[in-house]
DNA sequence: GACCGCTCCATTGCATGCAGGCTTCGCGTT
DNA sequence: AACGCGAAGCCTGCATGCAATGGAGCGGTC
């Protein structure tokens, strides 16, 4: 029955949980207790009591004084915040990094992705640019982290961002069903071009306050998508979000 | 023999766990297994490894690629860049705190927080003013986070204060052995007025950068107790920090 | 003598049996 | 009819047995 499972049961429900919360099989809000995962998943209770605590320990889920387990829900403000909280932290990255007075050589490898970048969002292939175009913020995001060096400011960007929408990549398509696409995307693209010149020269302020506003584009599509429900569908972990008819506690 | 234990072993491990961290039982750099845990503290495997992935979110180790778990050693970069996070967490919440112009009601607890360590600080009693200024101290930064209303912010700085020296009076006690000691208790209480003050008018720009600038006493105080190694032992968690002898990675 | 391979041991990952607590439901009494 | 008390069941927390994997050490062969 089970000669197949080679792989590690705990990676195993922990994935399904996280793609389970994210679809919305489990709603915001709702009770979810060991033995309900161990039916629907068909694993046993140490890996799935494990993966939930992993989920607690990434946002998706919060305990219950009982016992127990229950869907994190996340208002529009918090989402916000998130996002303000990324900006900041990448903000100070971009500073770290241009108070270290990094020579051309060590921005060899950012400089590239802001030129492929480049040609991506000039490029005047309108079909196939999106794959390419995440990948490559991803990667550039990355690469302002590795110029920073800190493992301080890794570890909590990593946290924030274990919350799927307060990632960089979050909001991009978003913007892509939007008509100003193409003028938002470069806008941003010179953000990534200024930000790796500043710590070129050294202009930690100018870094920190560039890469800060950066972040800001992410919020500004938020609201658009808050608006526009239709977009919603678009963000990674919009189930998440709490639906404003609940009547619950908008402040404790 | 196991009758007594009618308290959650989980967490027993888990504060045994930190403690012997903390006071150096376990060293930074340290192998530590399950098995070895459950001999030293008698609690079988199922809660010590539930209390290890705490640890391991919390900071305080890593897992190895082979399995089993690590001390996590900190650097001084590390402690600053913790610090530096907390600053910049704490300067967010005062900003958003002031853009939400609370009035004089709301700013009535923190207000009196205020007060109170005024007289602490100011008080002509020597003796015994330590303990109700850390305590006010720490109460200050919570009334803080409670006016920002935010539990993204509060998310983020739990999981940055997580780490021992990250917390806003882990280096008061460094600030005490310095013969400038009542100077800097004051000025940083000057910084807690203003910081309210400028909450108070709606000043969020200001009321960030006071708060920002406020943690940068703590950086002031590891520089210190650097300096000067019997100061180090002050601070909380500075078994944490890697010995310089090491000639580990400096850079990966 | 050195290198490759095999075997054994240590250690983690998983499953399940067991006990205790909290809640809920039902029955009895006022 | 309503409230309180008691019992039962579900659920979580803990312990331990078992299997699988990775590494180290030893032996054999080239």
């Amino acid at each position: 029955m089970k000669p197949a499972r080679r792989s590690r049961q705990q990676i195993q429900a922990l994935l399904k949980l996280r793609e389970f919360i994210l679809t919305g099989v489990f709603e915001p809000g709702e009770r979810v207790s060991e033995l309900a995962v161990v039916d629907k998943l068909g694993i046993s209770r140490t890996p799935v009591r494990l993966a939930l605590t992993m989920l607690e320990h990434e946002g998706y889920l919060e305990t219950l004084p009982g016992g127990g387990f229950r869907v994190q829900d996340f208002s529009p403000e918090d989402v916000q915040d998130a996002i303000d909280i990324r900006g900041m932290l990448e903000g100070m990255a971009a500073r770290v990094a241009a108070e270290r007075r990094p020579d051309t050589e060590a921005l060899a490898t950012i400089s590239e992705t802001v030129e492929a970048l480049d040609r991506v969002v000039r490029g005047d292939t309108p079909a196939g640019w999106l794959e390419p175009y995440i990948e490559l913020n991803e990667a550039f995001h990355n690469q302002l982290l590795d110029l920073a060096d800190s493992s301080m400011i890794r570890r909590s960007l990593a946290h924030i961002e274990s919350l799927p929408f307060a990632s960089p990549n979050a909001f991009v398509l978003v913007g892509v069903e939007v008509g100003e696409q193409a003028e938002i995307l470069r806008y941003g693209q010179m953000q990534h071009r200024l930000i790796v010149e500043a710590i070129a020269q050294g202009e930690g302020a100018r870094a920190e306050a560039l890469a800060r506003e950066h972040a800001r584009l992410a919020r500004r599509n938020l609201r658009l998508a808050l608006r526009r429900g239709d977009l919603l569908k678009q963000v990674p972990g919009a189930s998440l979000l709490r639906h404003d008819t609940d009547t619950a506690k908008r402040k404790a």
